[in-house]
DNA sequence: CCAATACATAGTGAAAAATCTATATATTTG
DNA sequence: CAAATATATAGATTTTTCACTATGTATTGG
């Protein structure tokens, strides 16, 4: 499920990945707290456990986040690292709804 | 066919915009020629003129370029002016490969 | 070992997005 | 005005994504 390809390809699939809302706030949250766990994410969002798994893969396989095991825990990070940008620059864009 | 609704909401409709590869090429361009009409932009990509309008319609749908008419040609431009950012970085993203 | 906890994955029907083709509109030119 | 050019839109079909539910696996504690 990696994506390798061209520049566009790569680019497409992690502006999808971003393209929704809760891998959007996934990803905020994980930018946030620099380091959080599946459960921690569930309650903060008050989702289900399978769809923030669902949806953590889905933004793993885009390079966006990465994660390690300790004992029964997951812990996600950002894995690009230039993403907090992106971000922001979003922010930017839609506060002035101009 | 305008996107209101919250932040997260206006965010996501944007980053969807931008995740097709027919429509990311196309503001990429726009953004390189800074107004640029529809034929132009069909030549440079090699789609048909169809393709062409109908995603330049689904960038605008979100604020992301707008048009304006000129004879019988109609030049686009981005309207959204943090966007060239978020394109920049997005570069640097796939670049280091990491 | 058993039960509980934390997380991941599979399957499925419904909804949304993409793709293609055909057609419509508006402007200009001869 | 008729033909040509530039662009937009509509409709049907296929493909992708969502959302939900159920189930599976690994780890820990008693």
């Amino acid at each position: 499920m990696e994506n390798k390809g061209t520049y566009i390809q790569q680019s497409v699939g992690v502006l999808k990945a971003l393209a929704h809302p809760v891998r959007l706030q996934l990803l905020m949250e994980v930018l946030n707290k620099k380091r959080i766990c599946v459960s921690e994410l569930q309650n903060i969002l008050g989702l289900e456990q399978a769809i923030v798994s669902q949806q953590l893969k889905i933004l793993k396989s885009q390079g966006v986040l990465e994660s390690e095991k300790l004992g029964k825990q997951c812990f996600y990070i950002v894995k690009k690292q230039g993403l907090e940008k992106i971000i922001r620059c979003l922010e930017e864009q839609v506060q002035n709804k101009k």
